[in-house]
DNA sequence: GCATACACGTGACAC
DNA sequence: TGTGTCACGTGTATG
């Protein structure tokens, strides 16, 4: 049987028509050289595999799953780490507890629930240290209808950075009073900013009695919500 | 020129010789079943790459690299993206203010001056929520001689972690000396978890007037380093 | 022409 | 049994 003619055996299933082509040539310019040539060829590419398998198991071991998995769902649950980690890695350094050298005032919703209409807002503060910004700080809380979950400070350099979670009490339910709680929240921190800036200095005499007293209510408050 | 005879051409070429005896094998059996069979096959196997490749793309993006890059280098590549955010991820969240459920205790060396032998180190403190806890974390500050570079606070749910930075101060030469410091720090700190689990209630009365005290000082002094 | 990287079809093996 | 995954050798394009 020729080669020809066992082609004609294979039709038109393109693949083996394909497949059959390449011996077909193979065998017409077949040489000791192609043939080595084809060796190295084929050496060239198993090395390739395996230096990109090799990360593949790198990546198996990194990612944690010690069970076996899917070449394809190993590379889904590789970028879902890395964009989880991105993101905790930002909300780590750049949202949380680094004091920067320019003053600054943040609130951002969080969440909000649609029943009662209630938020959950976080929002920042970074200004220079002074020493009854505490006491401001808490009475800034007592001015806004809202409710501090979780409170924390930094220190840098001189600079302060403070982040607070809110919880805007239930009773709140139209949006414009919602909006209005973020625009209280947002004025009153930054008159704290605007404060520091303003009075750089002051009388110890007098602010000391007031700080003692508020500071000891910003502590046993802040601490133990 | 017969399919027996062509395999003789290309003699000891194994791969050559499989895929031979691969179309030969296909030429006996072939039917349209298998053909159909095949077809899928490859088409499932397609379909697969375009799965795979279409992650690589993703990851492309991810790692941001918007240069064209190796497949191999762009799995090494991230990788190092993987290994350096789960670093600082950690290091943000478990080194940084996220208290635990568990008391705890840490002082780590963090840089040594060859010259003076100064130390930088970097100590937490984990432990329940209580009033004068920051006034007993200033007097310890107090009790060893370190300076206060840095201090960060986070509270969670009545519990609070506090993590600072410290310099010894430069006159300690001796190696003795310094682990001494670093034993010291720990000795101070662990006293005060102590101290809270050992004393779960406590005379409000006694101790408001000295709490208002200590924090001021704190206050001034940690706010204001 | 030589090297490198990719896509393809296919055999093998697993559940 | 099919249905899915993998490794392999090869063709092919890009430098």
């Amino acid at each position: 049987m020729s080669v020809k003619q066992s082609l004609k055996l294979v039709g038109e299933k393109e693949g083996l028509v394909k497949a059959s082509r390449r011996v077909a040539k193979k065998i017409m310019v077949s040489t000791a050289k192609t043939a080595a040539a084809l060796k190295s060829h084929s050496e060239t590419e198993r090395r390739r595999r395996e230096r990109i398998n090799a990360h593949f198991a790198t990546l198996r071991g990194l990612v944690l799953s010690n069970e076996k998995m899917d070449k394809a769902t190993l590379l889904a649950e590789v970028i879902n780490k890395v964009k989880q980690l991105k993101e905790t890695a930002t909300q780590a350094t750049e949202n949380l507890l680094v004091p920067t050298d320019t003053d600054e005032v943040e609130v951002e919703k969080l969440e909000e629930n649609e029943e009662d209409g209630s938020l959950l807002l976080r929002c920042s503060i970074c200004c220079d240290c002074r020493p009854d910004l505490l006491s401001d700080l808490r009475q800034a809380m007592k001015d806004v209808p809202v409710q501090l979950l979780k409170c924390e400070i930094s220190t840098l350099g001189g600079r302060v950075k403070s982040v607070f979670l809110l919880a805007t009490s239930e009773q709140g339910n139209k949006k414009n009073s919602d909006e209005h709680i973020e625009g209280s929240v947002h004025t009153a921190l930054s008159n704290i900013v605007d404060k520091v800036s303003a009075s750089a200095e002051f009388d110890e005499e007098l602010i000391f009695p007031r700080k003692r007293q508020r500071v000891s209510n910003l502590d046993s408050s802040c601490l133990s919500p």
